[in-house]
DNA sequence: TGTACATCAGTGAACGCGCGTTCACTGATGTAC
DNA sequence: TGTACATCAGTGAACGCGCGTTCACTGATGTAC
């Protein structure tokens, strides 16, 4: 049995990707050259082709590894119920999404700056983490008519969320503002039930 | 009178900004390099630094070029109303925002790339461009209470215009979605009406 | 108006830096007998 | 168990590509007299 040697290479590898996090986190990922991980993580250059085959690799092993925690968080998920009309539902979502994207921001901001520079990697990077879209269409029978199209829907819902979390969690805080939680979730909410349920 | 060779200049330079325009909308900004801006404007390489110091200048004088363009615009901007609680108010500041975002892609999709790689710039940018959201904000007045902090408001405001136009103008027609300009504005309309005036 | 010189926009080959990627080497771990 | 050989993770200097930036040069435009 060969035990040690692949313990070693798992523990290279598993420092390579939790160096990369702390460093797409400081300086973006856009922003992270191949040496600053590696020294980051304490091993010389040519160890990182050893474990990933560049960046965009490495990045999509992070988010394999994040989805995979997510799915151990499925659990809980059972407790919400499955009607956008309720705004226990949309609270439940955009709290979940709050937290979500908090939890992981280095790989958040990673996937939006990748998908900037390389759209083919952004659809595949989207697909990987739309699983969920298909269960919020899902939730959005309940509201009253006229219905919109439910993806447009789903999509203003995603980028509001998006959008409000990058410019609050990332964007601002480096300028010194902040925004408790809660006042994310309750403003996010509040916008959602009421928007999405409101007739025209 | 050295006017026929200003002339010559202000060409050139108009040429690479136009040529810029295009080709920031073909392959994005970051993935532009200088002889791209230059092939495309039918310019030697050198020609370009004659102009400018480098891409990120260029993009702000196509900042102030835009804005300049929008401050002409603004005669017409007169005919709206200036109370959030009425949908008309909010339809007309969706739709400008749409249009402008629409009419001014390269522009916008630049921006987006520049603040993302460069937190500085983005700063930089962003308080070139966040003239009307003094604007927006005392639309706010009129909404019934608890008004929660504008600021929030005014933040959601753009980051769902901001969001949902970059998904539909840009990442979703290059898989071939796309969404009539009506489709837009009347979902943005209709979720931000309901949602900003709704009570908890 | 004409001539001689100065300036300046434009040119594109050459330079050089940054960084991704490779590769010969080391030493520890594993295997064969 | 011991010895000789094989494998493989890790190393870091060196390589080389891409691309931003420079610069000596050209020819047209402008100026001086």
């Amino acid at each position: 049995m060969a035990t040690k040697r692949r313990q070693q290479a798992a523990e290279t590898e598993a420092a390579l990707k939790e160096a990369a996090r702390r460093v797409f986190a400081e300086r973006g990922y856009l922003n992270t050259k191949i040496t600053d991980i590696t020294a980051a993580a304490g091993r010389a250059t040519g160890s990182f082709y050893r474990h990933f085959a560049g960046k965009e690799e490495l990045l999509e092993a992070l988010l394999r590894d994040l989805l995979a925690a997510a799915d151990d968080e499925v659990v809980e998920r059972a407790g919400h119920e499955a009607d956008f009309s309720k705004i226990e539902a949309i609270r439940w979502h955009v709290e979940a999404g709050w937290r979500f994207y908090k939890a992981h921001l280095p790989e958040m901001v990673a996937v939006k700056q990748a998908a900037m520079l390389d759209p083919e990697l952004g659809r595949r990077l989207q697909r990987i983490m739309a699983a969920d879209d298909a269960d919020l269409i899902g939730h959005l029978d309940a509201l009253p008519e006229p219905k919109p199209d439910p993806l447009l829907q789903i999509s203003a819902f995603n980028a509001l969320l998006d959008g409000f979390a990058y410019t609050w969690l990332v964007v601002n805080p480096a300028d010194g503002r902040t925004i408790s939680d809660d006042e994310a979730i309750d403003l996010l909410t509040n916008l959602l039930h009421h928007g999405l349920a409101g007739k025209p």
